[in-house]
RNA sequence: GGGCAGUUACCCAAGUGGCCAAAGGGGACUGACUGUAAAUCAGUUGGCAGAAGCCUUCGGAGGUUCGAAUCCUUCACUGCCCA
């Protein structure tokens, strides 16, 4: 159970009972446990953050249970009801299905192909008849909705609309996990409801056992605070060159360390506890506590070697202030100045910009300080803008 | 269906006829510093021009005015209250 947080000791010791006795019981007629995820096909520019349940997931899957990856294509429709004003156009099956390859592609980098199973939920969900929804309506409040669904009540107190329609991703959700007869059924904390009260609720309704919660904690984003979010601009995409992977662990601050180990690093709870002894008695420096981090993360979703060699790149880059040794390159053409070398390399995105780095000292060719954006580009050589944004020029 | 309030730059939010390219905060970017791309401090943050300057922007459209984000009309969307 190591990540998990129900924010309920008695709720936890409850799911870890049910756990226990459904394993058991599982062994008995010798069948596995039924694992279900759902992903949302509108993303397929998967991060960090997306990992952490699938991880979960590839855990069951080690120890011999079938993991059901669902592909929701028919909620999709409505989309995540905490993102309230962008309109989100309907994709079409082409795109849903391009994105779930894509996606599923991205998976697994974690997941076992061979043993996991996919399936779309408009296979069901647009078989239901209008008197079956209303039934499955009747088993919920307005007020459990609006009350005990975080996202929800904060929109409430803020004024902000909720549609109706948003109230039945729940129901979708909770229908799917009892199409598939879900044993358990894996989420972050903010699918608490959907998980708990939606889906338990609504597999008792129908007959079938309630599936059992396996609530994840939510890893936050390189800010160190809040969720990891493309939208946020805090997120790691798990399609991040080994070295921006790398880079971007290091700069999520310390205290979000534990989370990342927990819930992103394959280490046993043993090891974690072995490095975190030791960070506090000073042992390991955290500067090194977070490489190792960093390393691992990138063997995960790249291998060993790439992860040996984007720490190579970052301790040269950063720590001796070096150039890298792999950039993209831009070949100057005659009479450019320094500004339209900026922009044309796309290390501006307007002349003002260009000028404006050029003011503030942060463009450097070769490592000499730029100043003149209005001179013919000096000699070939290495382009750098900030710290961490290079370009070779022929 | 009726009444009232609102829609401002990436986000939140001030501005209620000229001093507004538009306060403040967040974010982002640059610099200094640092074990780090963290923290902290400083600066920058619509576009075009070397600069003075010019051009486009405040939900959409139209209008009043020498001049509008600010006033009027209308449309769209949102919230609240009443039915």
């Amino acid at each position: 159970m190591q990540g998990t947080e129900y924010g309920d000791e008695e709720l936890k010791q409850n799911m870890a009972r049910e756990l226990k006795e459904r394993l058991l019981e599982a062994q008995k007629e010798g069948r596995p446990l039924r694992v279900y995820c759902g992903f949302d096909p509108r993303t397929s520019d998967l991060h960090l953050g997306h990992t952490v349940p699938m991880r979960k997931q590839r855990q069951f899957q080690e120890l011999g249970h079938e993991v059901t990856f669902v592909v929701g294509d028919y909620t999709s429709l409505i989309g995540d009801p905490s993102d309230k004003d962008k309109l989100r156009p309907r994709l079409t099956p082409e795109e849903v299905r391009h994105n779930a390859a894509t996606y599923a592609e991205q998976a697994y980098k974690i997941l076992d192909r061979h043993k996991t199973k996919i399936r779309f939920n408009s296979e069901w969900l647009s078989e239901l008849t209008f008197a079956e929804l209303i039934e499955l309506a009747s088993n919920f409040t307005v007020q459990q909705f609006v009350r005990e669904r975080e996202n929800f009540r904060l929109r409430w107190e803020n004024n902000d609309p909720i549609y109706l329609h948003e109230t039945f991703y729940a129901l979708m959700q909770g229908y799917d996990a009892y199409m598939l007869r879900a044993d358990v059924q894996i989420g972050g904390t903010d699918q608490m409801f959907n998980i708990m009260t939606a889906a338990r609720k609504i597999m008792t309704a129908l007959g079938a056992r309630p599936n059992i919660a396996i609530i994840l904690g939510i890893l936050p984003g390189t800010d160190g605070e809040v969720k990891m979010s493309k939208s946020l601009g805090n997120h790691i995409p798990l399609l991040a060159t080994p070295e921006d992977m790398y880079g971007k662990v290091m700069s999520v601050p310390d205290k979000a360390m534990g989370q990342y180990m927990r819930l992103v690093t394959r280490w046993t709870p043993d090891r974690i506890a072995e490095m975190e002894a030791a960070l506090r008695s000073g042992a390991l420096h955290p500067r090194d506590a977070k490489m190792a981090i960093a390393r691992e993360i990138v063997s995960i979703f790249h291998d060993e070697e790439s992860a040996a060699r984007a720490e190579e790149t970052f301790k040269r880059v950063f720590q001796q202030k070096d150039v890298p040794d792999e950039m993209p390159e831009y070949t100057l053409q005659p009479g450019q100045t320094v500004l339209d070398v900026l922009l044309a390399a796309g290390l501006a995105t307007s002349k003002s910009e260009g000028r404006r780095l050029m003011d503030q000292k942060g463009v450097r060719l070769d490592g000499e300080v730029l100043e003149k954006f209005d001179a013919p580009f000096p000699h070939p050589g290495v382009l750098q803008v900030g710290k961490r944004r290079f370009v070779r020029v022929k």
